[in-house]
RNA sequence: UCCUCGGUAGCUCAGUCGGUAGAGCGGGUGGCUGUUAACCACCUUGUCGGCGGUUCGAAUCCGUCCCGGGGAGCCA
């Protein structure tokens, strides 16, 4: 096997003189009259390689000079100081192989601009742009640094269930499983009972969380809703702490910790990809999430949101009282123009949340939170979770359910029950904040929406 | 799922009153230059989203379906 130097280690450390060897794809190829100019991106960051290819070279007519954008290739050269600008260093190449050809008729991507509808159409080829690209090193990134800190402060990781046959209320429809051989009902031919694909896996985080104390789950979450927005997917990727011996305001503060540490590490890791962003995605994303890591999110409960907005002189579509649950409007309002910061919100009405959440002495709210960011809405939900066994059996009573079918969620309670809280930060919808991307269809390599899925 | 705006060349778009389709970019060929959104010349490009209807004639008008953008609901 041979080995390479990666683009980005090239580029950081310069080491001038050395014989290096490089692999990747080629983005543009200018010829002069003795040489070509020849960009080459291996994906390890967003900067190309220029390659400088002296027409002395064996293959300079049959093959350099055919190279176009998408074809790959393995240079081996030296690396010297560039002396034109736009580069610090360059790689004369002593040996330029051509391993893959792009047929130019046909490769779709060109040395331009795409609109982001037309890259998803081509969800095989987008990670070759720089945008797509960059979306994809900081989304790896972030996932690294959420296991970090998580792990660092003693959370247990649990794999979840993904196929499961138990419901998360309030959670959003559930996808069906099936092996198409029902033999007992519909939904019953393999399990006996209805299965469908996880919506939440926090009834299953909740049993480790009562066993290990700070847990926390990050894995796929299928919605089965007709959901046609730039915030919602089909098949997402969901971060689901859950703590023992934790209140609201403990799961508050977690919260608040955890999406401050994201932002400090992607800013110093990824501060490459991140200027892209903030050149020519969203203007000011730096600052803006610099300035939310660097101060604290504002909170106010559920009544306090009423009664802001009541008194904000504003009329909204949707009128505002105690009791409604709030309307995208009212969220955009204290976000965008009054906050704009992160704010949570806590202490909804009971009547509009699950049944998990615990109530409060005031007997007509819950302890729940929202976090609330500028621009996206909705990015983490939670609660302090019902500990009460006669509390949780009647609220579940109250909302229909079969008690029968969570004996075990009970039991949680029935057997050495403690409080405890958690909440679920929507993976996408953080990657979607911190690039600043408008959509959630691109920071995931493949989104997964109602009537898409080609590959 | 609802409201709304769109779908025309590989991409981004223009297309008048219903009269038979264009530009820029890309791609090809040649030229020039330590180039880097390269430059200059010439050449190339169509199921006008699908189906049905009105009409002598439809990219254009009507119906319907599909897909996309924005907004709403559901939520992360």
């Amino acid at each position: 096997m041979r080995t390479y130097t990666k683009i980005r280690q090239l580029l950081a450390r310069q080491p001038l003189g050395e014989t290096v060897r490089v692999a990747g794809w080629v983005r543009t190829r200018r010829d002069t009259g003795g040489f070509s100019f020849i960009e080459v991106n291996d994906g390890s960051c967003l900067g190309n390689l220029q390659v400088i290819a002296d027409k002395r070279l064996g293959n300079y007519e049959a093959g350099i000079k055919r190279l176009t954008a998408g074809c790959s290739v393995e240079v081996e050269g030296t690396v010297q100081e560039s002396p034109a600008r736009g580069q610090a260093v360059e790689l004369v190449a002593a040996e330029i192989k051509v391993v893959g050809w792009a047929d130019p008729e046909t490769y779709p991507l060109q040395k331009k601009r795409h609109s982001f509808e037309f890259l998803r159409e081509i969800a095989h080829l987008r990670p070759r742009t720089n945008a797509l690209g960059a979306v994809a090193r900081v989304r790896s990134r972030l996932a690294y640094a959420v296991h970090a800190f998580f792990q660092e402060r003693g959370f247990i990781q649990v794999h979840t269930p993904i196929i499961t046959t138990s419901d998360c209320e309030g959670a959003g429809e559930m996808f069906q499983i099936s092996t198409g051989q029902p033999s007992g009902g519909p939904g019953t031919d393999f399990f006996g009972r209805r299965a469908g694909l996880t919506v939440s896996g926090q009834l299953q985080a909740e049993v480790y969380a009562l066993a290990l104390g700070d847990v926390y789950t990050f894995g796929p979450t299928f919605r089965a809703e007709n959901s046609n927005t730039s915030r919602h997917l089909a098949e997402f990727w969901m971060i689901e702490p859950e703590m023992a011996f934790c209140d609201l305001a403990g799961n508050r503060r977690i919260a608040e910790e955890l999406l401050k540490y994201l932002l400090d590490d992607i800013l110093a890791a990824c501060a490459e990809d991140m200027e892209l962003f903030d050149r020519f995605i969203a203007k000011g994303l730096v600052e803006r999430l610099r300035s939310v890591a660097g101060q604290d999110f504002a909170h106010i409960t559920y009544t306090e949101a009423v009664e802001e907005l009541q008194h904000s002189g504003r009329t909204f579509d949707f009128p505002v009282r105690w009791g409604i649950d709030l309307q995208s409007e009212h969220e955009r309002y204290l976000t965008d123009e009054v906050y704009r910061r992160p704010l949570v919100v806590t202490d909804y009405p009971a009547a509009i949340k699950p049944f998990y959440m615990r109530i409060n002495d005031d007997g007509r709210t819950v302890a729940a939170m929202d976090i609330l960011v500028p621009g996206i809405g909705e990015i983490v939900g939670g609660s302090q979770r019902e500990e009460r066994y006669e509390v949780l059996e009647r609220r579940m009573q109250e909302a229909g359910i079969d008690l029968d079918d969570y004996r075990w969620y009970l039991d949680l309670r029935r057997y050495g029950t403690v409080p405890h809280a958690g909440f679920g930060l929507g993976f996408e919808r953080l990657v979607q904040f911190v690039s600043g991307m408008a959509n959630i269809r691109e920071v995931i390599p493949f989104p997964r929406t109602p009537g898409f899925a080609p590959c």
